[in-house]
DNA sequence: GTAGAACTTGGAGTCGACTCCAAGTCAAGA
DNA sequence: TCTTGACTTGGAGTCGACTCCAAGTTCTAC
């Protein structure tokens, strides 16, 4: 806890992956808080404010806007679970998003399988509006059932399976 | 095959969640082929062209830009899987990419249900950048191993589990 | 035959998320 | 002393993906 080691904008650039220009951004719409600055102005971070960053980086790989973000940075100034009801409430939200986004990805991930292994079965890549494979049946992903398959997507990709050119 | 069912834009809009206006667009910028027009110039679409756009619209759920979705859908059209080579290449990428992206996605869901359930350990959320666990060990989603823990991570949302307030 | 809905087009506007730029400060080195 | 490099700021520009608009046509119902 004495003398912690501290890093350049270019150096927090550096290990976060984040660019320097996008840092000032965030702080410039705080969606991080003002950073420390040396006598001369230079931006400061530290071991947790890289943290932060990389934190932000892994929620915008999961596409969540940066608005979104704001929440689960703002509370970790100073934080306590359980006083933050509604904040819970929107963790689970997003968590839910998250899992209904992760099953969208993996039936892509299907899709693509089938196509590359050559068009065999095929489950609909639906979305919200009707019902719902994934979420309504439990071992939906791993278990190949034979469903009714997509026209369409039979054909992306393959020989024409019933249909001759 | 006969007398096929034809949809107006107002119905495809309706019936693959993306607005009149949007599809327009995808017209527009080539995303779509140009649409058969009746005699008074109207679009219609068939069961084919929903599923084309409902693709599209899956695609676009995993964050992939218009234009990666291209090759998709310009294959479509008259399709041969080997004869490919490039595409399926693309294909594999693309399929790399989404499973990385589940991997983070998981990941968050992971940080959440920690912070949901009051922090006890954590792994990075990393970047590409550095050793990435989720790829190095196969289990790794799976098995709660106790590493060393992000001192961010541990404190979002929880209570200061060694920092008193 | 007239109102209203449903469409067409081209083009302009918006919004989020950067990305770039100019002008300025400051410290270190040839 | 002068240059170079790393930074600062405010603001402008860009890019992707829509979203909206105005003007015009066509169909349907009263």
């Amino acid at each position: 806890m004495e003398a912690q080691q501290v890093f350049t904008i270019k150096q927090t650039a550096e290990l976060t992956g984040i660019s320097e220009d996008t840092i000032r951004y965030y702080e410039k719409i705080s969606l991080l808080p003002r950073a420390e600055r040396k006598e001369n102005g230079h931006r400061i971070y530290r071991q947790e404010d890289i943290e932060t960053i990389q934190l932000l980086s892994c929620l915008k790989k999961t596409g969540m806007p940066l608005d979104e973000m704001r929440p689960f940075l703002g509370v970790a100034i100073d934080a306590d679970p359980g006083e933050f009801p509604e904040l819970v409430e929107r963790l689970r939200n997003h968590r839910e998003n998250i899992v209904s986004q992760i099953a969208s990805l993996q039936q892509v991930v299907d899709f693509i399988d089938m196509k590359l292994e050559e068009g065999r079965y095929r489950r609909n890549c639906s979305d919200g509006s009707g019902n719902d494979a994934a979420l309504t049946s439990p071992s939906a992903v791993e278990e190949p059932v034979a469903k009714p398959v997509s026209a369409v997507q039979m054909t992306y990709f393959s020989v024409p399976a019933k249909a001759g050119k």
